[in-house]
DNA sequence: AGCCAGGGTCTGC
DNA sequence: GCAGACCATGGC
């Protein structure tokens, strides 16, 4: 259980011992957050601006208001979660008890979905670096200023008349078709993402892949980190790489019931720690 | 310089 | 169902 209170302006947390700041907001599931020093981040989610830091055991939120921090940090970082009891499960596989020592900080967040749709279209065929100078230059192109430097994430409405030509400043490539067609299926509530948030996943993911651009594994990851679907597995080429040499017979159940978590600790361990991985053939 | 990046689509079998 | 070409761009 977490506890909060005020201090001065800032929110402070305790109970949060078991997070780690650069494990969860630079292992990329938010292309937003960047670190100015050791356990300490600022970034955007959403329309809101946060320097985060970790200090020994507690979580320090910047001038942030007790309303802000209950309303939306709360459940943007997970708290109501119980990652010890998770990772304890989790951690009777084997390789599974090995990645979770290398990084047991790691949570899943709980980001916005159009945000993180967005987000995952442009990381197709992308890197991480490159990704987060895309999305950071779509906030400063089509986001509201909310803090000096500080872009919200542009919403549906914002961007629902923009043309391929007002996407060129982006840089994204090929991807830009994508977002348009994104742009264009959501403000017309062709895709309404308040509905499919109330579908079965697996129905979830085939509205999902309407959208052109949008395959299993983008999918997954936006149910994952916008829908919060605990469920499922993204498998990019790093979990497919770590996958094939782990787990040759297939994924055990147990990590099946937290895949979403348990390949959030595979991947980072196999992106981060690739000596981790002895990879003999092929 | 050339390879790769949190892939998807389209084509051809 | 699966393999391969192709897609734009920049970091390393």
């Amino acid at each position: 259980m977490i506890n909060y209170l005020a201090e001065g302006q800032d929110i402070i947390v305790s109970g949060l011992s078991d997070i780690s700041l650069q494990d969860t907001l630079d292992c990329g599931q938010c292309f937003r957050f960047s670190k100015i020093d050791e356990e300490l981040f600022e970034g955007v989610a959403g329309e809101h601006y946060l320097k985060v830091g970790k200090q020994g055991d507690i979580v320090r939120f910047y001038n942030t208001t007790e309303e802000l921090f209950c309303s939306f940090w709360k459940r943007y970082f997970d708290m109501d979660t119980d990652y010890l009891s998770i990772r304890t499960s989790l951690s009777q596989d084997e390789v599974l008890a090995k990645a979770i020592k290398y990084a047991p900080g790691i949570r899943v967040l709980k980001q916005d979905p159009w945000e993180t749709l967005l987000s995952f279209i442009l990381s197709q065929n992308n890197n991480v670096k490159r990704i987060k100078g895309i999305v950071e230059r779509l906030a400063a192109e089509f986001g509201e200023p909310i803090a000096d430097g500080f872009y919200a994430f542009p919403t549906v409405e914002r961007m629902a008349n923009c043309t391929l030509e007002d996407l060129v400043p982006l840089r994204a490539g090929f991807r830009a078709k994508y977002i348009m067609d994104a742009i264009q299926k959501v403000a017309s509530g062709e895709l309404d993402l308040q509905k499919v948030a109330m579908l079965p996943t697996a129905e979830a993911q085939k509205s999902l892949i309407t959208i052109k651009g949008v395959g299993e594994k983008v999918a997954d990851c936006v149910l994952l980190y916008g829908f919060g679907r605990m469920e499922c597995f993204p498998k990019d080429v790093w979990i497919k790489r770590a996958v094939k040499h782990l787990y040759p017979q297939g994924l055990p159940q147990v990590l099946l019931e937290n895949g979403g978590i348990a390949q959030q600790y595979i991947f980072h361990y196999a992106r981060t720690c690739p000596e981790a991985f002895v990879m003999t053939e092929d």
